[in-house]
DNA sequence: TGTACATCAGTGAACGCGCGTTCACTGATGTAC
DNA sequence: TGTACATCAGTGAACGCGCGTTCACTGATGTAC
């Protein structure tokens, strides 16, 4: 039963999200074909119609996870009032409920591990993610010259990743919070620091 | 063909250190009882004399390698005359030399990804051994209110496993470096910041 | 526009393979007398 | 101390299982005339 060119690649999209998400949730190796097109309502055998392997709908899913955190971070980012700029980014990324949303959150600290040992096209999809959200924090520590803002936002996004990695880690509630809340905290406080020296110095 | 007790104790002991480097080497899932004992001068059979199942190796390897990453750090920490202090644990750290070596490296950034969805063991070694380094490193930013110290600590130690992390996936090699560069440097300088006004004020 | 046919998305059985685990067996070690 | 026997570390074959991948088949879609 042949279907329609729209319904082909909106099923290799489903397929493609689908993937992205149960990636995230139980790991690259831990997800077997037959599960993940189950989750996309098809059976194992039609993948290869769509994908010649699952080493590249995993470089796909990649490109698809990085894509979507990027342009969460932008969203949160350009937020007008409070709560916009690196604020939004972080209240986001540093928060309890990303942490407890692996599916859905950063695949960079869902599958940091898997990807470090991944094939080149998936480490290349991932690393053009990672200098998209480079850029992205950089701008908003804006007005610095842009090397000195690249660093910072280098410095930012390892401890936004390192404290999301530790928090998801560690068993204590407590002291996974406590994390997430000086990371921010210190993410936060630098900002300021940084954005209102800048603001006074223009004057 | 049996073997004397202190053999028995020393075999087990090198499958748990094969196994802490194979995982982090290979990544757990994707490193077979065969294959580790084989690395062991094994053959398969052999492992349920000494552990009940893979699960529990893999808790044990834990506790060593967070163990060993605890050591050497503390190593590092208490040589006399320059690079003591965070300043030697951070030159370790954050050298391309751990981004290169993996299997001798850090657990948190090796197994991150896997170790979030480790059973309980797991989790719990892993977890006793980020509380370690967190006492450790704080012990370095000593002199502040101990709150005060944890708060950093966690901070930095955030900083430190996101920025192997993401040295690890970023193809670019310039890139990679500097991420780690200007992470080792921003927690240098605000070391040695809060280090020299803790001085001051004490005379 | 209508008809005949080629295409191909999706199904479900089957493939070889390596996994974690079990087991009968071997023979040196440790123990009981 | 010497002997007889139970223990058990290690071997290698075998287990069921789920993996990624292939394949013959179905039947609606898209195309050629």
């Amino acid at each position: 039963m042949k279907k329609s060119k729209a319904e082909t690649a909106q099923t290799r999209g489903r397929i493609v999200q689908t993937a992205s998400e149960e990636f995230r949730e139980n790991g690259i190796d831990a997800t077997g074909l037959s599960e993940l097109m189950a989750a996309a309502g098809l059976t194992h055998g039609g993948f290869y119609r769509h994908f010649e392997s699952k080493a590249q709908l995993v470089a796909e899913a990649c490109t698809a996870g990085m894509g979507s955190l990027v342009a969460s971070c932008e969203t949160a980012a350009s937020k007008v009032g409070k709560n916009s700029g690196l604020e939004g980014v972080l209240a986001n990324y540093l928060s309890t409920k990303h942490r407890d949303n692996r599916a859905t959150g950063c695949p960079l600290v869902a599958l940091g591990s898997e990807l470090a040992r991944g094939d080149e096209s998936t480490r290349s999809a991932v690393s053009e993610g990672v200098i998209a959200l480079i850029d992205l924090i950089a701008q908003q520590y804006g007005g610095a010259r842009p090397k000195t803002a690249r660093s910072r936002a280098m410095v930012a996004l390892s401890t936004m990743v390192g404290a999301l990695t530790l928090s998801r880690l560690i068993v204590d509630e407590n002291l996974s919070a406590a994390i997430l809340r000086d990371a921010h905290k210190h993410l936060i406080e630098g900002w300021r620091a940084i954005v209102s020296g800048y603001h006074r110095s223009k004057h």
